[in-house]
DNA sequence: CAACACTCCGTAAACGTTTACGATCCTAGT
DNA sequence: ACTAGGATCGTAAACGTTTACGGAGTGTTG
C-alpha cells in the first residue's frame, strides 16, 4: 500500500474525502466513512508519518531525554520504565507516541537537545537529571517547545515541572534519626552540578539547625549515582574523622556499594551506622532492610504527562486542572536500617 | 528561520543550490559553498526532518524497542544504557540518531512493533526480548524494514542477530560446579516464552549429561527477571525435595532477591547453596561476591550497529566486514558465591 | 572558429498528507 | 417553482525538502 491516493482510487472517491473519513472530520458520510476505515484496514494503509507531519507541523511523539552512560543514570530502569509507563498511558488517549531520546556519554546534554529541538523531533519534551544551571531550557524555551522537566534548576523559564519531595525527604529523615539518638548526622549528595545536591544539602542542614544541630561541611560527602560510588561513600565515612553515626543517601543506586564496604570494615548497617536512603526495588531485599522513602512513580509519569498537554494548546482542553508544578510525595517504608545510636 | 526558502533569499541564491551545499554535493563551488554554510549557522537554520524525510524517503533513525513494565526489563539500566552507548558511536559517524521506542505494559509487542512499522517511524530496527515464537520478525521482514535482534527466535526470518553466549555460560557454569562436587545441581530461566529459556535449559542439560548427571525437571525453576523472582526462587529452592546444592541464575536481576532468600532461611550463599549468575553492577557488591559471567556491552553495541548497518544498502559500503551474527562471548569473573559442596 | 567538455547554478517536479474553498445535490420552507 | 441551507464531496494549494534536468558561462581542443 503506496499511500493515500492508491487508497483513493480503489474506493473510486477522492484523497479528501479520504483524508478527512480517517480522520474523524465532521462532513464525511457515515456510510462512507465505513467503506474508508473497511478499505484502510484491509489493504494495511496506515497514513505515512513524513508527508502528516509536514503538512500538519507536528510529529505526534512526545520525547524523554536520557543520558547514556550510566555514570549518570545510574538510577536503575526500574526507576525510569515505571515513569514511562505512566506517561505511556496518558499519551495514548491522544495517539501520541514516546520515545526516549538517547544522549550519549561522549556528547554534550545541551548541544544534544539543540539538535533535537533543531530537527523538530518532538511535539513536547520531558527531561531529567535537571542541573544547576541548564541551558536545555533555554533552548527549548527559545523554540517554544512545550516541556516540563523532572527536577528544578536555576535555570527555571516558568515551564512546569515535578520533582520529588526530597525536602519532606530530608526533614522525616532527619527528624527520625534525631529522635533515635542520632546527633553527627551525614548526608550524601551526588557530585557534579545536579540541582538535587543543593536542595538536599540546604534542607538538611535546615532541619539539623531546627533541632539545635549542625551539618558539618565534612560530613556532607558527594558520590557517583551508582554502586562504585556508594562503595567509596562507606570508604570516606569510615575514615572520617569524628566518625557520624547516621547517613543519609539520596540517590538510592548508591545503597548497595555503601553496605558493602561498612561491612568490609566490620560495620553494620543499622547497628553501627544508621541508614537512610531512598527507594529501590534491592531496598527490601538488602540485609537489614533499608528505611526509605519510595515515591508513586507510574502515578507521576501520569501526572507529569498531563501537566505537559496541559500547556499545550491542541491538548489543553482535556486537562482544565492539571497540577502544573508539583514536589511529588514520597512515603516511608520502615526497614531496620535505622537503629537508634549505641547507649552506653 | 523558516525554511530553506528564506535561506536561499537572503543569500540570492536558489534553494536547490543551498541544498546541494548543505548536503555536500559535489556540483557547488565552494566559495559559494563557504558561504551557505555561514549563513546557515549564524541563522541557525536546522532543514525540516518531514520534509526530508518526506522527500527521501527515510528518516535517519534507528529505534530499539524496549518494554516498559519492569516486569520484563528488568535487566537493569546498566544493560541497555551501556549497549545504547556503544550503538549511539556507530551511528554518530553517518549522522543516524538512535531513539528507544517504548512499548507499554499495557500494549502487546506485537501489535506495538506493526504500528511502528506503519509508521515508518525508522530506517532500521533493534530489539531484544526475544520470544520462542516472536511475530515481530515477521512484521519487520515483511515491511522490508532492516533490523537486528538481540536474542535468538524460532521466528528466525534470516535477520542479523547477536545474542549473549549463553551456552558457553551453561557449559563454563555446570563444568565449574561439578568439578568443585557439586552433583544435584538446579537452574533457573525466565519465565514465560522468551527464547532464552530453552536454550539455556538444553545446554545445561546436554552439558550435565555429559558428566554423567542428569538435571531433574523439578530443579528447572522458572522466575520473573527481577528481584522478587529471585525471592521466590530461593523459597522454592529451599522447599524442593532433594535439595540442590547449587544454582545458576540465567538473569542478572535475580540475584538479590536469591541471596535474601536464602539468608532468610539461614542459608549462605557460597556455603550452603553455590549460586553462579551473570554479572550485573550490584553483583561485586554482594556478600559473598557473585561469581558471574560478564559480557562487554558497550562493545556489544558497537558491534550490533555496524551489523545492522551492513544490512542496510545505503550504509553497506562502509562495514564490508561486519560480523553479520554472534554469540557474544561473557567472561568469568570469580566471586566467593560458588563454593564447593560439604564433604562430610 | 567550431565543437566540445566542464563547472556551476536555477527550475521545477515529486514525496504524501491535510484542509480551505467551492461545487453539487437534496430537502424543506415559502 | 424558487430559494435557503445543510450534507457531502472534489479540487487544489500548501507544508519543506531533494534531485533530475537543462542552461549559461568559461575554458580547451582540433
Amino acid at each position: 500500500m503506496k499511500g493515500i491516493r492508491q487508497l483513493a482510487d480503489h474506493l473510486d472517491i477522492s484523497i479528501g474525502t479520504v483524508s478527512r473519513a480517517l480522520n474523524g472530520k465532521p462532513d464525511v458520510n457515515e456510510e462512507t466513512r465505513r467503506r474508508v476505515l473497511e478499505a484502510a484496514e484491509a489493504l494495511g494503509y496506515v497514513a505515512n508519518q513524513a508527508g502528516r507531519s509536514l503538512r500538519k507541523g507536528a510529529t505526534g511523539i512526545i520525547g524523554f531525554m536520557m543520558q547514556t552512560g550510566h555514570e549518570i543514570t545510574g538510577q536503575g530502569d526500574a526507576f525510569f520504565m515505571t515513569v514511562f509507563d505512566g506517561v505511556q498511558t496518558v499519551l495514548a488517549r491522544h495517539k501520541l507516541d514516546l520515545v526516549a531520546l538517547l544522549c550519549s556519554s561522549e556528547e554534550d546534554p545541551d548541544a544534544y537537545m539543540k539538535r533535537i529541538v533543531a530537527r523538530g523531533f518532538a511535539d513536547g519534551i520531558m527531561l531529567s537529571a535537571t542541573r544547576i544551571k541548564d541551558h536545555r531550557f533555554g533552548t527549548l524555551s527559545k523554540a517554544k517547545i512545550p516541556f516540563i522537566t523532572l527536577g528544578r534548576s536555576q535555570s527555571d523559564v516558568g515551564q512546569p515541572w515535578y520533582d520529588l519531595d526530597f525536602e519532606g525527604m530530608a526533614d522525616t529523615a532527619i527528624d527520625r534519626l534525631v529522635a533515635r539518638g542520632h546527633r553527627k548526622i551525614a548526608i550524601s549528595r551526588p557530585h557534579g552540578d545536579i540541582n538535587l545536591g543543593p536542595i538536599f544539602e540546604d534542607r538538611c542542614r535546615a532541619r539539623l539547625k531546627h533541632h539545635g544541630l549542625v551539618l558539618d561541611h565534612a560530613h556532607v560527602f558527594r558520590s557517583s549515582p551508582n554502586e562504585t560510588g556508594g562503595y567509596q561513600l562507606a570508604r570516606s565515612l569510615i575514615e572520617s574523622a569524628d566518625r557520624p553515626s547516621a547517613m543519609v543517601l539520596v540517590n538510592e543506586a548508591t545503597v548497595i556499594g555503601f553496605y558493602r564496604g561498612l561491612e568490609e570494615a566490620g560495620l553494620k548497617p543499622g547497628r553501627d551506622v544508621a541508614v537512610i536512603g531512598q527507594y529501590s526495588p534491592l531496598a527490601q531485599f538488602l540485609t537489614p532492610r533499608l528505611t526509605c522513602f519510595k515515591p508513586a512513580l507510574r502515578e507521576l509519569g501520569i501526572a507529569m504527562a498531563e501537566s505537559l498537554l496541559a500547556t499545550m494548546p491542541a491538548f489543553a482542553q482535556h486537562y482544565p486542572d492539571a497540577v502544573r508544578r508539583q514536589l511529588w510525595p514520597m512515603t516511608l517504608i520502615e526497614g531496620e536500617s535505622d537503629g537508634g545510636v549505641l547507649t552506653g
